[in-house]
RNA sequence: GCGGUACUGGCGAAGUGGUUAACGCACCGGAUUGUGGCUCCGGCACGCGUGGGUUCGAUUCCCACGUACCGCCCCA
């Protein structure tokens, strides 16, 4: 094979593609109800971008970024995500502004890069659908978010969802919270994995996610982040809970979830589900949570955020199977079959007719035999065929034929597109 | 970045160090000069991921590379 698609890379064909296009338009509806609009940012931006916002310890900026110098030795880099694309360009376009509405709803979706090796659902391109909220502390923002998450699951017939939330405080309650996680796991240390005695003093919250099944026994008993909420803190965590009861959303508190990275804080939360397709147990499929410093870290005032993002690919794995093949049929409503060389302007003509009557229309174009083109219809899955030879060109008719019953009827030329319509309603 | 496994037609897949690379599905054509889904008949890989090497000769052995899948690392 000459030509490989790079690496990591996948085409998305038909008919998935229509499952694609499911998903997004969904997501479009969705959002729009909750009053956000579509940001389109670039594919790439400069490097410091994103290794500001991820904050440039760990692999992710050094190994898994997707980056190069270009013609003009400008550090490069593909977006690895879509959070500091868009808080960039909300502060570069200056959302914050008083004449812009507040809070600033957006949205966005389309490729994300990662420099790794791929393996099960993790491509070097991928696809995210993400939200963002810039400029409210409210909770009930964050319930929003959350609301809006679930609400495009279940719109999606994703069901066996769970909803994990979490809170890491604020400023205070991370500083206090830590020092008091240190200060449990240390007299463990030789206990803990290689990993986390890593993370202990770089990033001790890590270790409460560790995979480790030892780590994760004793993490058990680590202290509650919960209990350092500082006031306010609890009192915002309070009333995304209250929220959260008060529209019926179940939920389950983890107070050992975390996040790789340092912005977040307050509310964060994931969408968990069950699925074979993905595995044992129970999967993230959708992850956010409320960052405030970010804006701040690239440029802009002190601006807090609320987001959520979204793998595709992942979720189109777990996407009811009833639901992709009916969205990956592509059925044809007409097949123009044209016999004889005499009629073929004439079938082209018609073609185009019923193109200009709204129905999915198509014919033969490689000169085919009557009975390759009904095969050809067949293998379109065409709902109807009509049939256009000489003798009906002579007497102003058309054949028309329904595939699934085999019924036929002809119908005048002078009357075509209300016969057609009452042909094809019964 | 590290490790394991694989790579034969559009798809699934058999196979051998040596003249024509099974079989099935799909597709195309014919039987049926204007009608599909059934049946029968026929056609359909100048090549066995790519490049080297060993050999009189390699798709089959060896090496490198590529890609895919699985796992590790990591997962914004």
């Amino acid at each position: 094979m000459k030509y490989q698609k790079p690496k990591g890379t996948a085409d998305i064909i038909p008919p998935f593609s229509n499952e694609w296009q499911f998903v997004e338009q969904t997501a479009r509806e969705t959002f729009k109800l909750y009053n956000y609009s579509e940001v389109r940012t670039p594919i790439f931006e400069n490097f410091e971008v994103f290794s500001r916002s991820a904050g440039d310890t760990s692999d992710i900026v050094t190994k898994e970024m997707y980056d190069f110098h270009d013609k003009g030795d400008r550090h490069i880099a593909l977006r690895p995500e879509g959070t500091a694309g868009v808080v960039r360009s909300f502060v570069e376009n200056k959302l914050y502004g008083p004449e812009h509405a507040k809070p600033v709803k957006q949205y966005y979706m389309g490729p994300m890069f990662r420099y790794e090796r791929p393996q099960s659902g993790r491509l070097r391109e991928f696809h995210q659908i993400g939200v963002e909220a810039f400029g409210s502390d409210s909770p009930r923002i964050d319930v929003e978010t959350i609301a809006m998450a679930i609400d495009f699951l279940h719109r999606l017939k994703v069901d066996g969802t769970k909803l994990v939330i979490n809170s890491l405080g604020d400023l205070d309650t991370r500083k206090n919270y830590r020092q008091a996680l240190i200060d449990y796991l240390e007299p463990h240390f030789d206990e803990l994995s290689e990993d986390s005695k890593e993370r202990l003093h770089k990033n001790p919250l890590r270790v409460l996610d560790s995979k480790d099944a030892n780590d994760q026994k004793l993490v058990e008993d680590a202290p509650s982040i919960l209990d350092f909420l500082t006031p306010t803190a609890k009192e915002h965590f309070d009333v995304v809970k209250e929220t959260l009861d008060q529209l019926g959303i179940d939920f389950v508190i983890d107070s050992n979830m975390v996040r790789g990275l340092d912005y977040y804080n307050h509310t964060i939360f994931e969408i968990m589900v069950n699925n074979k397709a993905l595995g044992h147990g129970d999967v993230t499929i959708c992850a956010g949570g409320r960052y405030n410093g970010l804006v701040e870290e690239l440029g802009g005032p002190e601006c807090s955020g609320m987001g959520f993002g979204l793998g595709v690919e992942r979720l189109l794995l777990i996407l009811n199977q009833e639901l992709k093949d009916e969205l990956q049929k592509n059925d044809l409503d007409f097949y123009v079959v044209a016999i004889g060389n005499k009629v073929k302007n004439a079938a082209f003509k018609l073609v185009q007719d019923l193109r200009s009557f709204n129905y999915r229309a198509d014919q033969d174009y490689l000169d085919r035999k009557p009975k390759g083109q009904f095969k050809s219809a067949d293998k379109y899955h065409a709902k109807y065929v009509l049939t256009l030879g000489e003798s009906e060109l002579e007497q102003g008719t058309v054949n028309f034929k329904n595939m699934e019953t085999g019924v036929e009827k002809v119908i005048k030329n002078d009357n075509l597109e209300q016969e057609i319509k009452s042909l094809t309603e019964e």
